[in-house]
RNA sequence: AAAGUUAGCCAGAUGAUUGCGUCAACUUUUGGUUGAUGAGGAAAGUCCGAGCAUCAUAGAGCAAAUGCACUUGAUAACGUCAAGCCGGGGUGACCCGAGGAAAAGGGCAACAGAGAUAAACCGCCAACUAACUCGUCUUGUGCAAUAAGGCAAGCGAGUGAAGGGCAAGGGUGGAAAAGUGAGGUAAGGGCUCACUCGUGAAUUUGGUGACAAGUUCUCGCUGUAAACUCUGCAUGAUGCAAGAUGUGGGACACAAAGGGCUGCUCGUCCGUCCCCAAGAUCGCAUGAGCACUUUGGCAACAAAGUGCCUAGAUAGAUAAUCAUCAAAAACAGAACUCGGCUUAUAGACUAACUUUACAC
RNA sequence: GGAGGUUUGGCUGAGCGGUCGAAAGCGGCGGUCUUGAAAACCGUUGAUGUGAGAGCAUCCUGGGGUUCGAAUCCCUAAGCCUCCG
């Protein structure tokens, strides 16, 4: 688990990064982000039925920690990100994951 | 050897590196170190049954609604399980069955068919009623008398299916009022008889019982209750988003309006109670618990003894990579907890049994 | 986690156990009208398999059952939708 400070919680705090955020797609997923007034950059993770069933879901939620995981440092420290899943993510493997992840955030203006 | 039936069991393992939750200890301060521990046979569907909690201390009667339905047992309980009974399927091992009542009552049964709970289309029948034909017959009538002939009635023989009788045979249908044979009859028919089949009652034997086998008498009845209904039994409602304790803010202003989770009646209780926000602590992990042994029982299961403590989060931990094992690949992720049922499921293994073929 | 509803032709959507492959509308196809089209009007039209054709068989989300007979009744599974902080 990330630790309590790098997680996004709230159901109202998703609303807002939903509503007035802006988005990047990857390979296997879709970041939304906006900045915010926290010091510490905060990461909300979503899954949707459309993957699978429990257990695919929960497969992608961990590969997509571990990926984002080693770069929890390295990110712009004000902003709320929502990494969402995509349907292609399943049978992935961790490192592809971790690539696309490292990817995205680039593409996304988001890494120091 | 092949094909099959039933029951049971497993559900990747080992090593290396990097990580996560919970608990404990130690350090220290909101971090770190060490150790222990960390998903299933279905955790699933939410289809049943319970615990637990709240609603009044959930009380009484009458209704309504819902569910269940062969027997005996098991169980906290069950729509579950076990052993049986009966019926059906299979060569067999074995499998399947929501399996009370249609003689309490009404409802429904398309099409086809002559006819659908009662019938007469084709068909069969001259015993009966009416009609017609015939006669070496009888009686009467007529005649003066006899004979022949005529007429009438009867008798006999025949024609004929209008009335009438019948339901054996035909074809329709899921279903046409039991089957075979004989007697009887105008023709026929359980009309009568014998045997068989089935219903109900009484009774004998066996069995705790469902029931089985037999005797006597009675009757011969369409199906449908997974439609209404009847009989018996059971059920108060809501579900951990139940609920308890506490925090912050607001409203009301001393009292009877009101309220109390299917309806009505009775009885009774509350009456300092309400709204909003946040989501801290408890509920929440020792339980109808698990493993082994012994005893009882055909079995389900029960009793006794010994040992064990085995996830508990709150946006949600149990993971990632590599190597080896021929290859790691099935279905699938706890969210208050148990007992079942149902559904999904790669591959591997064990035991018992059946059928067929071959060899001895 | 819990509680409910729904599924019928290409689309929407009726449907009493029997005359139901199934009302009706939209759509499609053909015709009338027009120089041509639209609109209007008239007629026709479900899918798959099989067959030269006539026709026959199967199909109301899937699979079982009850019944002589099921889109309809019962059981079971799946998809879709709604509600409860």
């Amino acid at each position: 688990m990330l630790k309590q400070k790098y997680r996004l919680k709230k159901k109202y705090q998703f609303n807002y990064v939903y509503r007035v955020g802006k988005t990047c797609h990857g390979k296997f997923l879709l970041l939304v982000f906006s900045p915010s007034k926290n010091k510490n950059v905060k990461i909300g993770i979503s899954v949707s039925k459309k993957v699978g069933n429990s257990v695919k879901r929960n497969r992608a939620r961990r590969l997509i920690r571990e990926g984002v995981s080693p770069y929890l440092e390295k990110i712009k420290q004000n902003f709320n990100i929502i990494i969402v899943a995509k349907q292609s993510i399943e049978g992935m493997k961790s490192p592809a994951v971790q690539d696309d992840v490292f990817s995205t955030l680039k593409k996304a203006d988001l890494l120091l």
